[in-house]
DNA sequence: AATGAATGAGAGTTCATTCAT
DNA sequence: GATGAATGAACTCTCATTCAT
């Protein structure tokens, strides 16, 4: 089995094993019935063995939460200008590859915002995705695309879009929504659009300009983002 | 009669203040160190008293977020069209009293979006606060001042908008927010102003008709949302 | 209801009435999951109000016992002599009258013998249904119909088999037990003939007198006991 | 290997302390007041450890009534034929061990039978030593010393006839019992003579032949049941 | 006569954690 | 490096019982 083999291999890798584990077991079964004995069981170790990896539950928790942070903001880092790319349509990629970890890994999303601040005993992270953001914005305002405006406000309400549509659709999976990608598109587009400088002769023909309220495909086409939400 | 009366307000108030207790114990504590023992000892009651007014651990559960929901839908359901308001006004104002419940009942809302799913064992109903939003989008484009579009599709992105800013300020509360108002105006009325059919004559002179984004105060002069967040 | 009517009696029937639940309870769910709280509910009265008519749930179970080997007492003296019967008849009839009694009220028989012991606080009484069965057997030996012998010797040996098949099929109720009746008249005709001076002539014109193993009829005949096992 | 037998045996080891320990617990305190705490305490354990031996309480339960019928029933099946015995003696000496045990061992005579029924939520197997009892007896009949008869029939009567002595010896100690050997002999005698052919010639030279009630010696000298009760 | 309210005690059970091996 | 054994603390929950009303 998969667990055999990773038992055969160096301390690094035990703990994502046990940390893996432990987000599964963690988000399936809810706080209350999280146990370390389960987990213990579910990796084929005795609850004792886990203190070798990790001081104690709490140090579980506390890795998982970085470890969540750490890859929600590496996600959206990660998009970077292509070349001739215009900063509204990074920026939005940006935003997609935010909502787009928050979807493909719901329980990363789940730990890191849901349990990662009642429980959390030392100061966490969200900061760092939401620098990139701002950073992107000031991109932005620098290219006359987005009517100039403290970057903090510009930044936190996009966050707030993003992180809207990231959380209901991970917390509430049984609601019938419109189809992902359907809804996350026009909510980046409402957020970044109401903030952007029109840009009239160029892109859309329409004398009057406004915008499109069928689903815009056209942020589909420039990013890169998958559509699989 | 007189006493059975009596008696039942007494038992609904001891219910209401073991809910009040445990909302806040739980909020505070979280739900690993929440307990009935705990919550028994805070009101000054023994731990099997309890079972006088509530079934199980569950059911007080059950209960807190049935509440919650409860004062969350009729908080936003409450707001109604003045004479002569124009509906996107009103739609605004819904949203803002949607926001100012949730930063004004913090444990509220954490428990009816943070814990209400993982946990509930019956289905919840977000729904209710989401059919009066889509509602007032609807009378919004009946009257021509949204575009038209798939009312589910506006509504759930109008809904992400407010949940994403009322869940970030509630569950961050030690982020360098800007002031709770600029942040909450700004997202409100970019998610509606980014659908709305421009008023442009009337309502703004000029010549080029975009939105100012340093902070809108049109709408809270407009709205009667307090100011106090 | 049955219960409501009660209720409205005065105290030694609500008495009754709370003994013949308890009883039924007991016996059917067990010691350990006995409960005056589950006994009150049964009945319709709070918890509370039992201990109007008992002093503890002790008190419940020493009544319940007592009660419980005064019918049994009862039930097999009840047998007396018919005129001209002879003696070994009614002993018999006696013994048939005991089992009948256990078969009919096992929830009785169950509590005298099971429980009665084990946690009897004060001494109980089988002496008297014993004491009735040495006195039928003195008088078969004063009438030569059974050997003389200890008297106590005998009719301990009696009970034994009367006590023996009475538990058994109380307690295994879903063994393959022969038929009831025959198994009874069986186990009464063995202990008592085993004892008897054999009446050769009159009854039973075979040679060697021996004893026929089909089952015997006759008892069943001579006495009134109803054949309903 | 050697470890791990010596850790095995050492766990089995223990399991049975517990389980020697909870049945004098039980029995002398009955089910009521048994309680895993009280028995964790008996042994110098905490009420945690127990865990690791045992499942549950109703495990506990169930090893406890397994454990007493394992015993009950291999000491009553243990009495194999000597040279040259005549099947009658063999089915008497089989009858007195399973007297012999439940007098030697009344505890677990008492849990096979009292609490078994009422509180096993599997089925258990009286059944065994009941099948003994009958194959015997069918030798009887075949070597033409009982009368023939539904073999069910006449093992279910003599069963009845050393549960009754057993059972009554148990569970009431204090009654004024005649010496338990006397009683013992008479109701197997009884029991099983009243079923046998008789053997006129040979054994007893009597006319009449008739049973003897003084206390039958001969079955003691026969047998090697120890003479302890 | 009966109840609602309350409690102290205790039940079985699970947990995170330690430590000798 | 890993485990078995063990524990103290805590859990939810039920119980018999009391007492003012």
């Amino acid at each position: 089995m998969n667990i055999q083999q990773l038992r055969q291999k160096n301390k690094a890798e035990i703990r994502s094993l046990i940390l893996a584990s432990a987000r599964k077991s963690f988000v399936k079964e809810g706080y209350e019935s999280f146990s370390l004995r389960k987990l213990a069981q579910q990796i084929g170790y005795s609850p004792a063995a886990i203190y070798r990896y990790f001081k104690s539950k709490d140090d579980i928790f506390a890795c998982l939460t970085e470890e969540s942070f750490d890859l929600l903001i590496q996600a959206s880092s990660s998009v970077t200008a292509e070349p001739d790319e215009n900063p509204v349509s990074v920026l939005k990629r940006g935003m997609h590859a935010y909502v787009a970890f928050g979807l493909d890994h719901p329980d990363h999303y789940r730990i890191a915002f849901l349990l990662g601040v009642t429980n959390a005993k030392r100061p966490h992270r969200p900061r760092a995705a939401y620098d990139a953001l701002r950073v992107r914005i000031q991109q932005c305002i620098d290219a006359g695309r987005i009517h100039p405006g403290d970057p903090h406000l510009l930044a936190q309400s996009l966050w707030a879009a993003v992180h809207g549509v990231t959380s209901l659709l991970v917390q509430r999976p049984s609601f019938p929504w419109v189809t992902r990608s359907q809804l996350v598109d026009r909510v980046i587009d409402s957020a970044v659009d109401a903030l952007s400088v029109p840009q009239q002769a160029a892109t859309q023909g329409g004398k009057n300009g406004h915008r499109n309220l069928s689903p815009s495909s056209a942020p589909s086409r420039l990013t890169k983002v998958p559509a699989r939400y």
